[in-house]
DNA sequence: TCTGGGGTCCTAGGACCC
DNA sequence: TCTGGGGTCCTAGGACCC
């Protein structure tokens, strides 16, 4: 006995395209493009055109020069997630979230007052068109890596369901490619051993796919392959990072203007952590260099903060010590993560998140110097206390 | 393919502790 | 002075997802 089908996965269709279409009736049945330098999103006429996210922008217009190009609206998009989002909710207390468009809904044990899982669905479906206005597409299986792939097989503006005894017959024929986890570089270590179905990797010793894959991925894959996923529908997930990051274009870059763009992405990301009543232990500065090679250097502290002004000397110790490799590779991007995220209550009320009295700024200071070096610290404690620039990084007393 | 912006998870070496 | 195994934390990198 495997258990029933009562895992939907839900996913919105090209959900930012959708949203710029619904919004605007005149982008209907055109090919629209969400995004400039580069494609965010596409709608499925663009698609039909051989436009595909991630896409410079460029080439995308050159396949499709009857595109609608519109620069992305993140707030319109962030409610229309919240609407949907609140009838996943009203439909099963058990979401989770997997990004702004998608979500696993478990709905067994709803029987008796939703009635069974298809009926569910068809309704959620119907729900999500007429009091959002937008398509959602909607998988249905026993677990949630088969939902998953369910709904991506029924796209656009569908509905699968996997039944159990289906299972095989479902999957076991579909590239590898469609399982959750291989990517470019997995695939291609695949298809080099001649696999380019499920079935095939199915067939493999579990100990052959961990050898070639590593030992996480090789057993996961090969697990998913032989349809065993374990995993719950999770309500009680959260997130562990957040961060932000600017594209930079390839024209060279001074100090200061990279500090005032660091200073920036900071102050924004520390005030989504007040918002979130969330602190944070990391620091990562995100680079990427001139030929486009990506580098990361972090920094830990011993305790967690949501403070703009330490969060800020901490990045910028991490940016003065890269400092000298940017100028001699060039820098395409910079960006922050901010990650070993907590409750704000999990910080003990002997270890205060304030330094009203500049101590803490000072343990941060020292700190920096141990790891970076003098100049920094001098750089990075001029910009926390630099009445001109501090502005969003005074202790705030919210 | 002249390359966004937001994330997750895993690996691996070194430091440090018992 | 040399030698263990095991565990955790930190840092850096990489694959992958939407």
């Amino acid at each position: 006995m495997r258990g029933e089908a009562t895992v939907l996965h839900a996913d919105l269709d090209a959900f930012y395209a959708s949203v710029e279409q619904r919004d605007a009736p005149a982008l209907r049945g055109r090919p629209v493009i969400v995004g400039g330098g580069v494609v965010l999103a596409a709608s499925y006429e663009a698609k039909a055109r051989g436009v595909r996210t991630a896409m410079g922008g460029w080439q995308a217009r050159e396949l499709c020069p009857d595109a609608v190009v519109v620069p992305p609206r993140m707030e319109a998009y962030t409610a229309a997630s919240r609407d949907v989002f609140a009838i996943f909710r009203d439909t099963t207390p058990l979401v989770e979230g997997l990004s702004i468009d998608e979500a696993f809904l478990e709905v067994g044990g709803l029987r008796r007052i939703a009635g069974t899982p298809e009926q569910i669905a068809v309704r959620l479906r119907e729900r999500v068109k007429t009091e959002v206005g937008l398509a959602i597409s909607v998988g249905v299986a026993r677990t949630k890596f088969l939902a998953k792939v369910a709904s991506a097989v029924s796209k656009p503006d569908g509905l699968l369901i996997v039944e159990p005894e289906r299972e095989e017959a479902f999957l076991l024929p579909l590239p590898v490619e469609r399982l959750w986890g291989v990517g470019a570089v997995t695939a291609a270590k695949l298809h080099g051993l001649g696999i380019h179905t499920v079935g095939e990797l199915a067939e493999l010793e579990a100990a052959t796919a961990e050898r070639l894959l590593g030992r996480a991925a090789g057993a996961h894959l090969h697990a998913l392959a032989r349809l065993r996923d374990p995993r719950p529908v999770d309500t009680t997930k959260r997130r562990g990072s957040i961060g932000s990051q600017r594209a930079l274009g390839n024209r060279p870059r001074t100090a200061e203007e990279l500090e005032v763009i660091l200073t920036q992405i900071v102050d924004r990301l520390a005030r989504r952590l007040r918002d979130r009543d969330r602190v944070c232990r990391t620091v990562v500065l995100r680079l990427r260099f001139g030929d486009y090679a990506k580098a990361t250097r972090s920094r830990s502290l011993r305790t967690a903060t949501d403070r703009t002004a330490i969060l800020l000397l901490v990045a910028q110790g991490l940016l003065s010590a890269a400092l000298p490799e940017i100028s001699e590779r060039g820098i395409t991007l910079i960006g922050i993560s901010l990650s070993h995220l907590g409750h704000v209550d999990s910080v003990p009320p002997e270890l205060p998140l304030d330094w009203d009295d500049g101590s803490q700024l000072d343990t941060v200071l020292d700190a920096v110097r141990d790891r970076f070096g003098a100049a920094s610290v001098s750089r990075a404690a001029q910009l926390g206390r630099d009445p001109g620039l501090s502005a969003p990084l005074l202790p705030e007393h919210e």
